[in-house]
RNA sequence: CGGGGCGUGGCGCAGCCUGGUUAGCGCGUUGGUCUGGGGGACCAAAGGUCGCCGGUUCGAAUCCGGCCGCCCCGACCA
């Protein structure tokens, strides 16, 4: 097909808007993909939902290929719904009433109206199912940003499945990550499967793909050697081995005025920081629980979370005083009736820690010996730590999460009675998993990753048009010959025949950035030919007309 | 929710501190002439409740108060 720029509703900009920083928000409002309604709010423009159905069509296409059947469940949903589950308490739900004050939540993710469906699975005999559609998500978000990497409404690629037993959802996440995997490489995104923590909302295990990008709000991390990526949030990076003074027969102890922080109590002592201990007092459920991390670490609420299968919060003064007896500067792990989690960095070696009387700290605190301490990873990986796979230096990047893989297991076929009968005869509920794509955040993902300081580079599965045919002010008649002969070739073509100068159009041309550009004007046309340029390149030759076909 | 910034024709900005004619500039838009391979030149023109409400004042884009909106950092985040 050819469409006419003439016509076209193509709002380019020659300066960026003045709130945009991100790359992909500033290239795509330029070049008129999208425009902002309000905060989070986007309006697709003709060119960007060509983009956007690109990557819809792209999905589709590698969900079917695992068996996936498309339908479709609605955004607007009684209230009812999510008290099924208990997640009407969600703190992003849009809540509204209908005309007669019926309460209404609209769908920020689809487990509920899935599992409400999947009722009418009755055997074993009709599992596996692999449901999926493209809908609206809405999410009071309490802050929307970067253009189209943070939203408040959107459309994702949601897929459920539904098995009999846990080897089959086993194989249900296997199949959707190796589809994740071409979908993202059909894009032309680089992007990771990592590790997630699953945090408060539980499930058996979860993983992000993560496409390292300029802006964006999570943060990949990766070795240097390539063999091990993760969730910087989740990561099982090694820190450097701390830098201990000479071991003690027994902890002694140690005045230190005025010492508040990790910092000070270093300075004082004159040790690193990595010789020291950080005690962090929390509280979840009933239980106060203290979490010990080395002094140069810092605590990963996520893997403590996740440790905990539930939320935890600081603890307050109050509570601290009457669990510890002393302030909190001065706290450790010896003596006291608290159930101690250490990180791992903590199993070897001796620690000065907090004594519980303020103002005081032991030297030489050993876990084993001096207390009794539950191991976990809890600490914060940091750039620099070393690869648990191979020793290798690893490092952190920016990424933008752009798919997110769950195990659900039983939580929401249980809350709604969702069961079959099984091979046995007996009645189980369906084990669930779930599936999201952001699919603008998947577009804005490839443009951070795809451009320069000209424009968008757009891999050619996903771009508006496949070539950008510029007529310039007396080859108007060879530039539609042009366009003709690369629509019948099969792609698609924008064609400007605006009446513009010849800057202009090249400079919207680039910002647009469509793979390939054909130029038919005064020097091409002495020989009776176009000039082909290739966007990522900027290599251009100069052909027929008739070998555009073929070129292409 | 905490911190910071911004709100003036479609876009980007100046003016505000120190109140005072018809609120400017660049880009874009419309008509015209010339031009024509990297955002060209000239002529003419259209287009603005200065975010909203209230207050101070003879007089408010400008000073004061409240509210709203948007952006960034943080908190939060399937």
């Amino acid at each position: 097909m050819i469409a006419r720029a003439s016509q076209l509703f193509l709002p380019t900009l020659r300066e960026p808007p003045a709130d945009a920083e991100a790359a992909s928000h500033q290239l795509l409002v330029r070049g008129g993909f999208i425009r902002q309604i309000g905060a989070g709010l986007w309006s697709f423009l003709p060119l960007g939902w060509r983009v956007h159905m690109r990557i819809e069509q792209i999905i589709r296409e590698e969900i079917n290929a695992i068996g996936g059947q498309e339908m479709r469940a609605p955004t607007l949903t009684p209230a009812e719904l999510w008290e099924t589950t208990g997640r009407i308490d969600v703190p992003i739900l849009f809540h509204l009433e209908d005309s007669g004050g019926r309460p209404f939540v609209l769908s920020w993710t689809h487990e509920e109206s899935m599992t409400f469906l999947a009722r009418e699975i009755q055997s074993y005999k009709q599992l596996p199912q692999v449901w999926y559609h493209f809908s609206n998500k809405d999410r009071d978000e309490p802050r929307p940003r970067g253009g189209l990497l943070r939203v408040r409404e959107f459309v994702m690629k949601d897929s459920y499945t539904f098995d009999a037993d846990s080897a089959g959802l086993d194989a249900a996440f296997a199949r959707h990550e190796e589809a994740y995997k071409r979908i993202f490489e059909r894009c032309g995104l680089e992007a990771y499967l990592v590790e997630a923590e699953s945090g408060v909302m539980g499930g058996k295990e979860s993983k992000d793909f993560l496409a390292p990008t300029g802006s964006g709000e999570n943060e990949l991390m990766r070795c240097e050697n390539g063999d091990y990526f993760a969730d910087a949030e989740a990561a099982r990076g090694a820190p450097p081995p701390a830098e201990l003074p000479p071991a003690l027969a027994a902890p002694e102890l140690v005045a230190t005025p005025g010492v508040g922080t990790i910092d000070e109590l270093a300075d004082f002592l004159s040790i690193a920081a990595s010789a020291t201990s950080k005690a962090l007092p929390v509280v979840t459920g009933d239980r106060l629980v203290l979490a010990l991390v080395r002094g140069d670490d810092k605590l990963s609420e996520g893997k403590l979370e996740t440790f905990f299968e539930a939320a935890f919060r600081p603890a307050t003064d109050e509570e601290i005083r009457a669990a510890f007896g002393a302030g909190g500067g001065s706290l450790g792990p010896v003596g006291v009736d608290v159930e101690v989690i250490a990180d791992e960095a903590l199993r070897e070696g001796q620690y000065v820690a907090g004594a519980n009387e303020d103002a005081k700290h032991l030297r030489g605190v050993r876990a084993g010996r001096d207390y009794e301490p539950t191991f976990a990873d809890i600490r914060q990986a940091k750039d620099g730590d070393a690869c648990p796979e191979c020793g290798g230096t690893l490092h952190i990047e920016t990424a933008i999460e752009v798919g997110h893989i769950f195990k659900l297991g039983t939580f929401h076929s249980q809350a709604f009675g969702a069961t079959f009968l099984d091979e046995d005869g007996r009645e189980k509920p369906l084990i669930m998993g779930s599936y999201g794509i952001g699919l603008a955040r998947t577009m804005a993902a490839v443009v951070e990753q795809s451009h320069d300081e000209n424009g968008i580079v757009w891999p050619q599965a996903v771009a508006p048009y496949d070539a950008h045919v510029v007529a310039l002010p007396g080859a108007e008649e060879i530039a539609a010959q042009a366009a003709e002969t690369l629509s019948e070739a099969g792609l698609d073509v924008l064609l400007d025949d605006r009446d513009q100068r010849a800057g202009e159009k090249f400079a919207d041309a680039d910002l647009i950035g469509c793979p390939l550009r054909v130029t038919a004007g005064r020097k091409s046309l002495e020989d009776g030919k176009v000039d082909v340029r290739d966007r990522a390149s900027g290599v251009e030759k100069r052909l027929d007309v008739a070998e555009l076909g073929k070129e292409a």
